[in-house]
DNA sequence: CTTGGAATGTCAACAACACTGACATATGCT
DNA sequence: AGCATATGTCAGTGTTGTTGACATTCCAAG
């Protein structure tokens, strides 16, 4: 585990990719990347009330319209309370508006507001031009790889709510 | 920007991973994987006094034994403050040794000492055996789009950084 | 040798975001 | 009627980040 040549003894060419050297320059890859990946959003929530958390649910709530709060808690992995302190601000200014479900009456149904897209819209667009810039310039075969990578990465219950996810999206 | 299909107007194939929907998805894959990338250490620093601030230090310190306070602060990309709170309880606990320099003696050159390595190969070890599996099961090629994809959405410091770290330690 | 600035450490106050525990309300199901 | 579920809320706490202010130490330039 710590001999720092994990497989490389046998395989000078397949293996390689899983010495501890490799593995903590992917940790270190990963640390470093998603500071660059929530740099931009953050820059824009600093002037505003709201923090990265907002940005989660807004974005959740975007992606999944009529989500419960529930389903939301599960995505987010965080507690009630937590949620609910964000959810709350989000509700009270406008930017998310919450529907008593119809066969359901103790479900609360999520849904952005015109504000609320027209924020959701301004974060994205952030975050995504950052994203689509590394795509570009990484080639689609890089990309694949990296997806391929984070799936392994997540944990079973994250990859099962990553799969719904992008099911339901294309 | 927001149409929902750039590129894949013209090219079925090749631009095809710069949809809207495409990079909705690798947003959504860096934050589940992100969660799964700091769950292990998180679950043994939870049973500490420390957090995921302290698994960083410990980490970068290791990683450049004998490195100044300033050095690690451009790395971790914190304020000074918000380090020293952290760097003060490692002292105080005895897993972090800081050494007045000898050149320049304001600066203070940072080690860990054997209980600080010690934490440090707990909490790697965990980090790495889930990164391992993924980078295992992901393949020698998806790795090398991972990292390329990574390295692209750094900020340009952070990617001298990472690059610097990761040239001196091979 | 004095002075300016750099590196470091520390104190205080505060904010964001997470947690636990407890409790209330409304609703659905058996 | 009674239990479970979904949600909301209050209170307290912890980690991690921030600003701002200030002290100390020490190098280096004048």
């Amino acid at each position: 585990m710590t001999d720092g040549r994990a497989g490389s003894i046998h395989n000078g060419e397949t293996l390689l990719f899983l010495t501890d050297e490799q593995l903590r320059q992917g940790i270190e890859a990963m640390f470093f990347a998603y500071r660059g990946f929530t740099a931009d959003p953050d820059r824009i929530l600093a002037d505003m009330a709201y923090g990265r958390a907002h940005h989660r649910a807004v974005h959740f709530i975007n992606r999944a319209p009529g989500t419960t709060v529930n389903n939301l808690l599960s995505i987010l992995g965080v507690t009630k309370q937590s949620l609910n302190r964000v959810l709350r601000t989000l509700i009270e200014d406008g930017l998310v508006e919450s529907r008593v479900g119809e066969s359901d009456k103790r479900e609360r149904h999520l849904f952005l507001t015109e504000d609320g897209k027209a924020l959701e819209q301004k974060l994205s667009d952030a975050q995504r031009a950052r994203i689509r810039m590394a795509f570009r310039d990484a080639g689609p075969e890089a990309v694949a790889g990296f997806r391929t990578v984070l799936e392994a990465m997540m944990d079973r219950e994250m990859h099962h709510t990553y799969q719904r996810l992008k099911d339901s999206g294309s």
